[in-house]
DNA sequence: GATGAAAGTTTCGTCCT
DNA sequence: AGGACGAAACTTTCATC
C-alpha cells in the first residue's frame, strides 16, 4: 500500500501528538477536514496506525528503574519458548521483549520501582526451568526516547 | 504529588486508547465529565502524562527491521559524551537511546528499512571517533511490544 | 479533492452542592 | 472535592460541485 507526502505528514503529525484533531491536521497538511478525515480513517484500517498511547513519566508514577536483560535459554524447544513466552506476557514489569540474534536469546525491557521491586522480576524469571543465563543492564541514563519513527520522504 | 484509584484508572484507560474522549474516559471511571477533565487536566500539567503518541506498524512503513546496538566508548570524557549524544540526537533511526551498566556504555535502538539502510546507519556510527566498539543484536522476532507501564494497584 | 449544511459530541468555563 | 449547565469548537455524515 503507498503512502504518498500528505499520508506521510499525518503520521508525522500523529507521531508528534497523537491527540490532534482532524480539523488539526486538514489545516497543517493543507486539506480540508474531509478528505483528511479519509485519508486518517484509511490509516488506521490498513493498519498503519496500529493504536494511540499516552507516554506516562515513569519516574512520577515510580517506576524509576529501567533495566534491559539478556536471557539465555537451555533450549530452543517449541514447548520451552512458548511457556517462556507466556510466562513474559503475564509479567506487566516486562513491557518490551524481542528475540534477538547474537549470544542472548531474548532481550526484555522492565520497570521497576526500585532493586527490590526489580529483584522480584528477576526472581520470577529464575524460577522459570528453560532460562539458562540472566544479564540484567540498568539504564543509568536515557539519551533519546521513544523518538517518532522516520518517514521516508521520497517517493509519490 | 498523589495518585489515587481514579487517576491511575485514567491513566490506565489512556495507555490504552490515547485518543479517549473525556466524555468517554468519564463514563469508564464513574465520573462526570467536569471532574474527571480537571484530573485529565492535572495530570497532563504535572507531567505525569508527557504526551501522546501514534503508534505505526514499521513493517508498513519500510521499516521492519530493528536492531539492538550496544556501544562502548573510547572514554567518558564529558567532550566526547556530549559529541555523541549530540550524533545520536541527529540520527533518525537512533529511536531509543540510553547508557547502561555494564560492559557496553550506550544501548540504542535502530530502526532500518533493510540491512543496506542499516549498514548506513553503522558507518555514521564508525565514523564518531569517539566509539570503540559496536556490537549489533537484530531483533528477529518481537514478542511483546510497548505494553503499557503497569501502575500499582495500591494506596489511595 | 473541495465545500457547505446539519446533527451529534466534546471541550471547558462558570456556578452550584 | 463532584456535579450541572451552556457556549463555542469539533466531528462526522451527506449532498453537491
Amino acid at each position: 500500500m503507498k503512502l504518498d507526502v500528505t499520508d506521510r505528514k499525518i503520521l508525522k503529525l500523529l507521531q508528534q501528538d497523537g491527540r490532534l484533531s482532524n480539523a488539526e491536521i486538514a489545516e497543517q497538511v493543507a486539506l480540508s477536514p474531509s478528505p483528511c478525515l479519509r485519508r486518517l480513517r484509511r490509516l488506521e484500517q490498513e493498519g498503519i496506525i496500529e493504536g494511540y498511547q499516552t507516554q506516562l513519566n515513569r519516574q512520577k508514577i515510580d517506576l524509576g528503574m529501567t533495566v534491559f536483560v539478556q536471557i539465555k535459554m537451555h533450549d530452543h524447544h517449541a514447548a520451552s519458548v512458548k511457556n517462556f513466552e507466556q510466562a513474559i506476557h503475564g509479567m506487566d514489569a516486562v513491557i518490551t521483549a524481542s528475540t534477538v540474534s547474537g549470544s542472548a536469546d531474548y532481550l526484555l525491557e522492565v520497570v521497576a520501582s526500585d532493586l527490590e521491586d526489580y529483584d522480584r522480576v528477576v526472581s520470577k524469571l529464575q524460577e522459570l526451568k528453560m532460562v539458562r543465563e540472566i544479564e540484567s543492564n540498568f539504564a543509568l541514563r536515557r539519551v533519546k526516547t521513544a523518538a517518532p519513527l522516520p518517514l521516508k520522504r521520497l517517493s509519490d
